[in-house]
DNA sequence: GTGTTTGCAAACAATTTGCAGAATT
DNA sequence: AATTCTGCAAATTGTTTGCAAACAC
């Protein structure tokens, strides 16, 4: 695998979020240092870096994915009012047989969690508004 | 909101699965008892019981969401090589309050957990063509 | 130089939507 | 009769891909 600046240039912005952003969102940010990049680019470097295990991709179910730069085993969170997806501080997540109990009998390489609701935010915006 | 023969036949379908088809494989078995229903009506009604809670829909990455007639918790695992989404059978699933811990402060609805991994058949599939 | 990566634009796949007519109440 | 739902087709959205030129080694 050769280095390439723009590769470069997205693995760095995500490491400086915690806020796991869509490619939409890199590809905007990553433009300002680097203006001539393309979304295809941004795609591409996005799944390499998934596939080779440097970043992870999170699917919330709003149609839209976005990626982390952390890959230690975390929960999420996402707000369904704004869309947000927020990190579930712990200081370690169960094993997979632990949470899924042993006679479960398929191969498990691992596993997500991803808890929802409304974050303060959007619940402090609802109140106001009502 | 009115009867539609349409909506019933998708939910009926539905409760007749276990392997949580996606809205083509739902089109295209409703469509065996009623040839003209086409596949906007299937999204519209699978979005539509969705949201009244009748059914669930389970998002696992790979680009195609399925939906599942069991709305009572329970974990999902999704095999990575051929795409099927199977229950994992449990007694009880964690409250999310228990999961996530007291300390996180956002309001938790629900949450879902999907386990990923090489489904038996498809590890036999892989030792007989190596 | 060779092989990988890029930018661009076109292609794609899954889902959503507008609308006139059909079905339900 | 009023309203909701449907079929159809076109539109939309997020993502992928083909290709010639640019870049890394």
């Amino acid at each position: 695998m050769k280095y390439s600046r723009q590769r470069e240039a997205i693995k760095d912005f995500l490491m400086t979020r915690t806020d796991h952003p869509t490619a939409e969102a890199v590809y905007l940010s990553v433009r300002e240092s680097n203006p001539k990049i393309s979304l295809g680019t941004v795609y591409r470097n996005l799944s390499l870096l998934t596939s080779l295990g440097e970043i992870q991709k999170i699917c919330c179910g709003d149609g839209v994915e976005r990626y982390d730069a952390n890959v230690a085993p975390h929960y999420h969170y996402h707000c369904t009012a704004c869309g947000c997806v927020m990190d579930v501080p712990m200081d370690q997540v169960p094993t997979s047989k632990v949470l899924i109990g042993a006679d479960f009998p398929e191969e498990v390489d691992g596993y997500t969690v991803l808890f929802h609701g409304t974050c303060r935010e959007c619940r402090k915006k609802m109140e106001k508004s009502s």
